[in-house]
RNA sequence: GGGAGCGUAGCUCAGCUGGUUAGAGCACCUGCUUUACACGCAGGGGGUCACAGGUUCGAGUCCUGUUGUUCCCACCA
């Protein structure tokens, strides 16, 4: 048996035991259907992304899903893969290229693009190696990527099977403009933001010279503009003004007084400017009254139709310029402080502006409408339940998508133009002439499509939809997904909604909504703040399994979680403790073996039984970090503390390795790595942990009478080694202080069987059942009282005290629990199993006190 | 304007379907080279579970309200 050193080291032992899971092809999953499937598939991180602890978080958590479905006998998978990160990848290359002092336009799209390839095929491959390094059981012979040909493939096909069914459409609406993206974005892509701002109260003349109407806006530079200014028509303050007309200040136009409920008869002045094209409630004021749109801002948002004045600056210098204008016109009344949302990239946080723009939407309301009912109905349910509601919330008010994105990094979208006729050809292959009049002056749209898009079609497409195939047919719906919460909209939704409608099933039965990971002050990780972790770092120094186990530990299903690294140092130090337990149990392989099991053998091998049967139940239900802590107990107490100890007077060899391989067992999906270098050395390389079998719970082992026995036994023997431990330090006696035991008991053989455990646990010479001839130090159990003859320590008025104040306890207990069961409506009410506990404490403590008063 | 989470030991957090004396890690105190581990062992101190009501035989756990805090959604310019 190979020797081994002192403390355990993760960095000269992940990479080396990584490696023969590799070799072993133990990720590999197979679709046989003599197994149940199991699969994931993993939110694919962007291309570009660098590993951070929030993925560590998801990928530990879809890991020990994995490997414990694995070792429980199904056929399991993990998909894993990258996002092609449309705006983000996009961006990455242009600041290089910017270094270069070249843009994306003196490349041109077909050299710009391919320059991203080659920037995806360097370094795309980076944050799948960095999960890697966390232990991640992905079977890496289907890594998928959204732009690869499948994907690309099933992207094509939805997007022409909805268009075909009407689903998608184009069409010149309002939409969030990114001006420094030069994008348009979704909803979901725009985060909004308080901010203080201002209220400009601005007068517009009536064209007939006999007054002026004031309006309020928070964006004076939109008013370039306004084709109207509106009012609610109950307002008796404006009635008069409806169908008249007012000279638009700084332009020459003249815009009608309109009449519309949209207007709030409390806010601001009652009177509203009415810009359609920069605004999405004016733009649906402007469609009630068929007003015109002006739109005064070009992609970067700089004013354009605005006058010569104006044309040109950017929308924050119009704004300064065209506000200092009206000051001096003197039509400028006053200016309000006023808090407002703001819209801002998700990508950038730039201002969006919101304008209409020529784009592509997917018309949601049929899409939406099967995907609540599936939620609705349970067909796929949601970890924590509450997750549903905003799911659900979102689809119930959810807005057309603007699925078209100005950017030359993505999917484009398959339409081609017809010069000569207008028509649209949406096609799956790329076509030579306009579908509807044969010319072959044709030109395909440019944009591509919002990355998730392709993310939506995910769980599908990575199993080769559209094809029919036979993984596709075996492994979807796929069993669970792991996000967190911060992409319900984006990603989980989408892909409800995307399964529901190309598959006719949902994605995945479970979405196991997690927390995000935050700093040790509760902030969000972010570059600018500094105050990221590098979980790479964190693995160097304590290593994957303790990062792990400090992901897991302590966190529950869909709160955040601090991160605090010093935390990973308690994981460590309990990977090394189980390391040297492992140690012990080899040193110990050679030991003659006792005939019987004993108490302590047949306790252990109960107690990991139970164990078995509860981290069960927990896993099930994706209490992960219950599951966690139990094993974690096990270890520390039971196995370590107790048996351990048990085993160095008597040690059963066979039963230490039994329950060290179902402790490795029940461990891994945790912590992998210190488990399957244990279990590689506990038996010779022979085997992988891996794919062992994972333990269940057994009842008829766990109903047997031996077995029932001997845990009275063995926990009455923990108590007595706790109370003689206790008073043994209060007295303050030296460890190497050895003295005789007197027991006064009638359950002599309850301590006659563990005599050795006592001895040397409790530093005990001889053991006499009878009542002592000198004064004592005494400890009192339930099942027994002891004497110490420590002569020289013992202060018999403090004995007595001391006496009295454990009497006067267990005095109140029995009391309590006394009243507690005369109480009728206790016994009647409560379960059995609990009022049966109540009469064994009641007995307990009955018995205590009557040791207290012998 | 709606909705949700959180408030438990000095700190970071568990506490699953209500049921013993509310737990863990770190920190703190007292001992200890006990033949796996000082990345250790043994013993110990520390909590009126935010507050107020209610339901119940029984509430940290369920309900209502108050308060603090964080977040999400929303077209009052």
């Amino acid at each position: 048996m190979r020797e081994l050193p002192k403390h355990y080291d993760p960095a000269a032992t992940e990479g080396r035991i990584y490696q023969l899971w590799l070799d072993g092809g133990y990720f590999r999953g197979l679709a046989d259907p003599a197994k149940k499937p199991f699969s994931i598939v993993i939110p694919p991180p962007n291309v570009t992304g660098q590993l951070h602890l929030g993925h560590a978080f998801d990928n530990t958590v879809q890991d020990i899903l994995t490997r414990w479905k694995r070792m429980s006998g199904y056929a399991a998978v993990w998909i894993p893969g990258t996002d092609h990160a449309g705006i983000a990848t996009q961006i990455k290359v242009e600041e290089d290229l910017r270094k270069e002092g070249l843009t994306r336009y003196d490349l041109g799209r077909e050299a710009f693009t391919e320059r991203v390839w080659d920037w995806k095929n360097k370094y795309g491959s980076r944050i799948i190696e960095q999960l890697k390094l966390l232990g991640s059981s992905c079977d890496w012979s289907r890594e998928r990527f959204t732009m690869d040909e499948g994907c690309s493939a099933a992207v094509r096909e939805v997007f022409v099977r909805l268009y075909e069914k009407g689903l998608i459409y184009k069409g010149n609406r309002i939409i969030n403009w990114c001006p420094d993206c030069t994008t348009a974005l979704s909803d979901a892509e725009v985060e909004h933001e308080e901010e203080p701002g201002k209220l400009w109260h601005i007068r517009y003349p009536l064209s007939d010279g006999s007054g002026y109407v004031t309006i309020a806006t928070t964006r004076p530079e939109t008013m370039l503009g306004d084709t109207a200014v509106a009012v609610n028509p109950k307002d008796e303050r404006y009635s008069h003004l409806i169908g008249r007309t007012v000279k638009l200040p700084l332009t020459t136009r003249e815009i009608p007084v309109i009449a519309d409920d949209y207007v709030e008869l409390e806010f601001g002045t009652g009177c509203v400017k009415i810009t359609p094209c920069h605004d999405p409630n004016d733009f649906e004021v402007g469609q009630r009254h068929s007003l015109p749109q002006i739109l005064i801002m070009d992609d970067n948002a700089k004013i354009i139709n605005g006058g010569e004045k104006y044309n040109g600056l950017d929308r924050y210098d119009a704004r300064k310029l065209i506000v200092a204008d009206l000051t001096e016109l003197g039509l400028l009344e006053k200016i309000e402080e006023h808090a407002h949302n703001v819209g801002k990239c998700y990508r950038c946080g730039t201002t969006v502006e919101p304008i209409t723009s020529p784009q592509w939407f997917v018309k949601m309301e049929p899409l939406a409408k099967p995907a609540i009912e599936v939620v609705r109905e349970g067909r796929t349910k949601f970890v924590p339940e509450r997750f549903s509601k905003i799911y659900l919330n979102w689809l119930e008010n959810v807005r057309d998508w603007c699925v078209s994105r100005q950017l030359w990094w993505g999917h484009q979208i398959p339409a081609w133009y017809c010069a000569d006729c207008g028509e649209i050809t949406v096609s799956r292959t790329d076509p030579d002439t306009c579908g509807k009049c044969g010319s072959k002056n044709i030109e395909r749209d440019p944009d591509v499509l919002d990355t998730w898009f392709s993310s939506a079609l995910w769980p599908f497409e990575v199993f080769g939809w559209p094809e029919k195939t036979p993984d596709l047919d075996f492994w979807y719906p796929t069993t669970v997904v792991t996000p967190g919460y911060d992409i319900i909209f984006f990603w989980v939704a989408r892909m409800i909604f995307s399964g529901v409608e190309h598959m006719g099933d949902v994605p995945f039965r479970t979405a196991y909504i997690h927390g995000l990971v935050r700093d040790e002050q509760g902030r969000k990780m972010q570059k600018s703040l500094g105050n990221g972790v590098d979980p790479q770092e964190v693995i160097n120094q304590y290593g994957a399994d303790a990062l792990r186990m400090n992901m897991i530990f302590g966190s529950s299903p869909g709160n955040d979680m601090r991160f605090v690294t010093a935390k990973c140092e308690n994981f460590r130090n309990f990977a090394n403790k189980l390391w040297n337990a492992a140690r012990y149990v080899m040193m110990n392989l050679d030991r003659e073996q006792p005939p019987e099991r004993t108490d302590a053998d047949r306790w252990i091998l109960t107690k990991l039984n139970r164990l078995a049967g509860s981290m069960a139940e927990n896993l099930e239900a994706y209490d992960l970090g219950i599951a966690a802590g139990k094993i974690y107990d096990f270890i520390y107490d039971d196995f370590c503390d107790w048996y351990i100890e048990f085993s160095k007077s008597s040690v059963n060899p066979a039963v230490l390795t039994e329950a060290l391989s179902g402790i490795l067992k029940l461990l891994h999906p945790f912590m992998p790595f210190i488990t399957e270098e244990i279990w590689q050395t506990l038996y010779n390389g022979e085997t992988a942990l891996i794919v062992e079998t994972y333990p269940l719970f057994d009842a008829d082992y766990d109903s047997l009478a031996d077995n029932q026995t001997a845990l009275a036994n063995i926990e009455a023997l923990i108590a007595s080694v706790r109370a003689l431990r206790s008073v043994r330090a209060e007295k303050n006696v030296p460890a190497g202080t050895k003295s005789a035991l007197f027991i006064v008991t009638d359950k002599r053989g309850l301590f006659e069987s563990v005599e050795r455990h006592l001895k040397k646990l409790a530093y005990v010479t001889d053991i006499e059942y009878r009542e002592p001839d000198t004064d004592c130090v005494t400890a009192v159990i339930p099942e027994a009282k002891f004497y110490l003859p420590l002569a020289d320590l013992v202060d018999l008025k403090a004995e007595a005290v001391k006496r009295e104040k454990e009497l006067a306890k267990a005095v109140s207990t029995r009391d309590s629990i006394t009243a507690k069961l005369a109480n009728p409506g206790f016994i009647d009410k409560a379960p059995a199993n609990v009022v049966d506990a109540e009469r064994e404490r009641l007995a307990k403590a009955e018995a205590l006190i009557r040791q207290l008063t012998v």
